[in-house]
DNA sequence: ATAACGTACAACCAAATGGTTGTATATGAA
DNA sequence: TTCATATACAACCATTTGGTTGTACGTTAT
């Protein structure tokens, strides 16, 4: 498997992709096994051509891949990019955590701070 | 701390909040000190009032705080956010993984099937 | 007291987003 | 072949987004 970096507008569309409640759920549906495009657009209070457009979405953010079956079009999740997504927040938390590392942030936060 | 369940329209704002790559860059700078809204615009080719307004998007989305500190406002980040957004996106993980033992699972059913 | 600084916010604009309906096309079933 | 199904996509619309400029206001420095 090839791996390399993310560009900046890469990430964009992956967060972008994730900031709509439909989308997470089609993307918590798609984890477990592929779903036709119709299968998920069942479940929500949508035209099925919206749901199309969010599928395409998030395939355009690499959160998931369209498969052609027959006349179906099974939708499976990219765990790579959730994957390259959690890992970019976790660096976030480690920068945080390194800085937390620093006695003299500390003992500067300590005097600072009052609430809990 | 109090700990509550972040809602749907919480989730999109902080995934919403990351999609953009100039406040990725200020949650970056702001993780290992605070920067006041002016030294934060310095970096940026944009006026002062897009980079406060990105702030602002920020600290509604929870990923930063401002404090003032005389005429200055400190902004810091907000690492529990951030962690919280972390953990959704490992969730992910955990559920795909999950789909992956269950495969495991039916493999090793067959294997025992055809011992017996 | 006055000037400079740091911030806030309103009004405006172009582009993107999230939805709709309608139409086209390919595949599977009868 | 014909009909129903699954998908794709264009055109349209209202709202949001990401930027701008201009103005106002509290705080600090001179």
């Amino acid at each position: 498997m090839v791996v390399y970096e993310l560009t900046d507008s890469e990430i964009d569309r992956i967060f972008q992709a994730l900031a709509d409640a439909t989308r997470r759920d089609i993307v918590s549906r798609v984890l477990t096994a592929g779903h036709s495009v119709t299968a998920l657009a069942e479940h929500y209070d949508m035209s099925f051509a919206a749901v199309q457009k969010h599928v395409q979405v998030l395939e355009r953010a690499l959160l998931v891949t369209k498969e052609r079956h027959g006349r179906e079009q099974l939708v499976n999740s990219r765990i790579d990019t959730i994957g390259r997504a959690a890992t970019l927040l976790q660096a976030y938390e480690q920068i945080w955590a390194q800085r937390a590392l620093r006695i003299d942030d500390i003992l500067a936060e300590d005097t600072l701070k009052e609430q809990s």
